[in-house]
DNA sequence: GTCCAGGATTCAG
DNA sequence: CTGAATCATGGA
């Protein structure tokens, strides 16, 4: 175990900088669940093997890591988007014309994706179902504890495969998963089994990887959308969960509608970063600062569509 | 005690 | 094919 400490704290240099209510949404509004605030506003969280803390300084951003500062420093800058990534494409977002759009981009500006390790997403997200985000970062921390590799200083990585899919009955129950323990330890068992998983399941479109994930023990095309946003950084990716039916309901007008027309309407409406734009929505619904659209025109609950082809 | 949660799966009709 | 019941757990 290489004990080493915390390196000092350098300025991150983002090509845009982060207010710190956005940085607090971004680490803990439900993208990621391994980050929290001490009391003296430091953030502090683990993603794949790298223990980091995050701050807002008087000139930017700083972090520190543990362990190898240069190759943790890296990694925390790219799990940031330090270098504005989607500064474009946030700019490519139809919020000129779309003024709900516009209003949720404003209650926390400057609001990223984080890039996140595949295995981080899609445990975090299998944990995810029919809980609240509180209880997943429980679930998770848990997870971390009994089944994850040591970092040293108490800290510990998410479980790999190998050790969630041998993991005792006991030991998972102890995670509080419920029902959800037969979800991660079946995808645990495909996926130990399948060691390129992440290389194979990055090199597909993004159809077909929705597709590959789907296949997968407790994941549907919530959870799938969410793996592919955060952790394989599909932009285009529209995870609808309740939220977003919310969002889409009370201030597109499309109440009623059911996920995947929703899902089509968020990819079309909103384009190549539909990703982008859902974390906007979804968080100032959260917040309670999303617009209602005035009830002008009456929602139509779509027909299902005929079968592609006659 | 009741209700609900960044849903998924299974089962009826 | 669509809609409803069920799933395990904890917090409000």
């Amino acid at each position: 175990m290489a004990a080493a400490g915390w390196s000092a704290w350098q300025p991150l240099r983002l090509t845009q900088d982060v207010p710190a209510a956005t940085l607090a949404e971004q680490l803990d509004g439900g993208q990621a669940f391994r980050w929290r605030q001490d009391e003296a506003g430091v953030w502090a969280g683990i993603f794949g093997a790298t223990v980091a803390a995050v701050r807002v300084g008087p000139a930017g951003l700083e972090g520190r890591v543990r362990g190898s500062w240069v190759a943790g420093f890296a990694a925390l800058r790219a799990y940031l988007d330090a270098e504005g990534v989607q500064a474009g494409l946030a700019d490519a977002l139809p919020w000129r014309s779309d003024t709900v759009l516009a209003g949720a981009m404003q209650c926390y500006p400057g609001l990223r994706i984080l890039r996140q390790p595949p295995r981080d997403a899609l445990i975090g997200f299998l944990c995810s179902s029919n809980k609240r985000i509180l209880q997943i970062r429980e679930m998770v921390a848990r997870l971390a504890t009994e089944l994850g590799e040591g970092l040293g200083e108490g800290q510990h990585a998410l479980p790999e495969w190998a050790a969630l899919a041998a993991a005792s009955d006991a030991t998972l129950q102890r995670c509080a998963l419920g029902y959800r323990a037969a979800f991660l330890r079946g995808t645990a068992e495909r996926l130990c089994a399948r060691p390129r998983w992440e290389a194979e399941f990055a090199a597909l479109s993004t159809p077909a990887l929705l597709t590959e994930l789907r296949a997968l023990p407790g994941v549907g095309p919530k959870v799938a959308a969410c793996v592919a946003l955060f952790g394989f950084g599909r932009w285009e990716s529209f995870p609808v969960d309740t939220w977003v039916v919310q969002a889409l309901g009370g201030a597109y007008g499309l109440v009623g509608w059911p996920p995947d027309r929703l899902e089509a309407f968020g990819r079309i409406h909103f384009g190549a970063a539909a990703g982008l734009a859902q974390q906007f929505l979804f968080s100032a619904a959260r917040a309670g600062q999303l617009a209602v659209a005035p009830p002008a025109m009456l929602p139509v609950r779509p027909r299902s569509r005929g079968r592609g082809r006659r």
